[in-house]
DNA sequence: TATGGCCTTGGAGCCCACTCCAAGCAAGTG
DNA sequence: CACTTGCTTGGAGTGGGCTCCAAGGCCATA
């Protein structure tokens, strides 16, 4: 427990109070700009994700590199936990990991990539369309198999 | 091509004209009852899956063990097309291969499973409620950032 | 000073759902 | 007859997404 709350002890460089824009939804943060400093095991607790998940997810560049402490432990940002937060979102699209990471390295190749990220943001939100006019049709399958079983279950084949 | 339809030509028995209920839906079978023994390319054609599959399929107990011809190959009944339909929405659902086979040997066990296959599809219809909840909540998450491109993006951080 | 907790790394291992391979058989065609 | 096509089998291989391991550093409390 020696390391949960080291945050203000360290070189907090009280970050430039940058509004960050891209939630616009009614997700918070666990700490106010500024004392955004997570360990690993911090953010372990937020996401579900695992640490060994967190270290692989930066290795193969799904998250920019992540700041580290003069130990050389890594320390997460409330950036950080955004972008894990979309990574969730994308991942239950069954988006590929190497797609996801793909979006991530035009996210880092700066301004001039906003219309190949738009496009595959496009594409996902088809994917997911898709994806849910699959599972419809599958629920009705599974209803109708259901109600069979309840009224008249000795007919049913399968 | 030789062998694509050796069906009246083989020992093709008229089974007793089982009308289906499962279905109950708007799926037809490419021949009807009685013709119905089709080779694995053929249901390959039919399914979209491959040989590979439809034999792997088999071989851990994801189908009942399937007919043969004489020489030994496997003769399709549209009994076993009704199945791998199942099977397929089933997949789309994100049910582990292993849960199939489970429900797929209460099946053959008999009629006194209706009660564990009911609950197994209720929990199942449960999932596939959570699934396009979450998927739905993605796609919020997704039109967001898309509009946020489409308008404004230069202030996209992601 | 030593014990325990949390962290670091590169690389190996695991599970799932296929996917493919090698060797071989049966039937039809030139 | 040789050759091709379509199928058979058991078992090995593949790719994705983690998951774990060994060896070690830092630091606080007993």
């Amino acid at each position: 427990m020696t390391q949960t709350t080291p945050v203000t002890t360290e070189e907090t460089e009280q970050a430039p109070t940058r509004t960050d824009l891209c939630a616009a939804g009614p997700r918070r943060h666990p700490r106010p700009d500024g004392q955004d400093r997570y360990t690993i095991s911090e953010v372990v607790a937020f996401t579900g994700l695992t640490a060994h998940t967190l270290r692989w997810y930066e290795r193969i560049g799904l998250m920019a590199h992540v700041d580290r402490s003069h130990t050389g432990q890594r320390r997460y940002t409330n950036r950080d936990l955004d972008w894990l937060d979309l990574v969730g979102k994308l991942r239950l699209t069954g988006m590929p990991v190497a797609d996801m990471v793909r979006y991530a390295e035009l996210v880092r190749a700066g301004e001039n990539t906003y219309g190949e990220r738009h496009a595959l943001l496009e594409a996902t939100r088809r994917d997911v369309l898709d994806r849910i006019a699959e599972l419809r049709d599958t629920l009705a399958v599974l209803d109708r198999k259901i109600s069979f079983y309840a009224d008249a279950g000795p007919q049913q084949p399968h």
